[in-house]
DNA sequence: TTCCTCACCGATAGTACTATCGGTGAAATT
DNA sequence: AATTTCACCGATAGTACTATCGGTGAGGAA
């Protein structure tokens, strides 16, 4: 039935491989606090004794843990402006800006709760790392919104783009969590609230620098879906 | 020179006082992690086993520094409606509505972050209550909006005023805590950013239910500031 | 003054976790 | 076939924390 044709390598790997899910999976249901080497020793099915054989300590694989954490952000956000830039319009584009993120996020819930908890957890050994994640992923998005037409060329613009990214991105963590937690069904509607919080907030921008925006024309006046 | 004075309930009162003040700090610097009863006692200047006279259990003390929380959300609350409505104009009003909560956070940072981590950590102690607090914070701050003359009449336009009201509370911690953390020194720019959001999502709400917005005229299509 | 109360103390039993060590057998190498 | 490598094991030393217990002395009631 089952070929086991494994190298000891591959096999190692595998462990390897159970390891870090079993810790993602206690970190979700427990947080850091129930993350222990016996209770992802045990749920990865080897002794206790044998996490040391894949980590050095505890805090190694905490940092392995955000590493993989931040391949898969990184990955996940080329992929979301490589999908946004398929889209039909300008209107589906601007949808898609913020389907993206909020389809992500329910994919892998866990991943978000982690690093939103080590975001503010001085105490965690995470939290540098997650620190730095929260400021990319508002950079990554204040650049998607530059890209909708409302380029800040002053520092005082700058600064609210940064700071509507970042509120942006607080609102969709928000949402995609209230929609896992059953409080919004449909995902289309957190994606027009998403939508009409940012069109305000850009009007702001547009208005604060009108000769830029201007010669834009109106693709954010226009009509909604 | 110090009168001392202090009948033995009110020298235990202040004992109870300085633990949970000490339990508050070590929260918020080192997390749930870090708040053991050795640390606690030691901060307030008490043996470990004397933690018992005041509290059952570590789990009490939590349960504790839990309705104190809720206590002073609620009167925080209540004091940023009766401050808002003393604003001179609408726009004062509706600017207030928004600089009030970044003034609360500001003054007391620790309670939002130990509150938001503890939202976010299944396995935190305080995880139901801290839900609760943001459902509340959330309804508080709908009915804010919806006093700014943006009622929803029907159960879709409910759901979407509160998506709102969460996106925008998440919004206002973020950059809350982005102006503690140095990145957005003036508070004022915070306010206009949260403004400009909740100006384009109450847009879409008065353009889907027109009929009952129109008749509340102008309040929120005024001149910036 | 006499007696009681109780906030606080030091000591300690019990528990949970981390990390190390020597041993084992199967895979890989020779 | 002989030898080496190494992923995994059980046992255990060491550490940190929780919670209990009996004792003590100053506050407060009689």
């Amino acid at each position: 039935m089952s070929s086991t044709p494994l190298s000891r390598s591959e096999a190692k790997d595998l462990t390897r491989r159970r390891l870090i899910r079993a810790a993602l999976a206690i970190l979700d249901t427990e947080g850091e606090t129930g993350l222990t080497t016996v209770k992802v020793a045990k749920a990865a099915g080897i002794a206790q004794s044998s996490f040391y054989v894949h980590f050095r300590d505890k805090q190694d694989l905490l940092r392995v843990l955000g590493d993989e954490g931040g391949d898969r952000l990184r990955r996940s956000m080329r992929e979301a402006r490589r999908r946004a830039r398929e889209a039909p319009d300008v209107t589906e584009h601007q949808r898609d800006t913020f389907r993206i993120p909020l389809e992500a996020i329910c994919r892998h819930p866990e991943l978000l709760r982690i690093l939103h908890r080590a975001r503010h957890d001085p105490s965690s050994s995470m939290h540098e790392f997650a620190k730095e994640a929260s400021l990319a992923y508002r950079d990554h998005h204040a650049a998607d919104l530059a890209a909708l037409g409302y380029t800040a060329d002053n520092e005082r613009d700058r600064r609210r783009l940064e700071m509507i990214a970042e509120g942006i991105n607080a609102a969709t963590n928000a949402l995609a969590l209230g929609h896992l937690e059953g409080r919004y069904p449909d995902l289309e509607e957190a994606v027009d609230v998403l939508v009409s919080l940012s069109k305000g907030a850009l009007r702001m921008l547009k208005s604060s620098s009108a000769a830029a925006a201007a010669r834009e024309a109106g693709p954010v006046a226009g009509p909604g879906r």
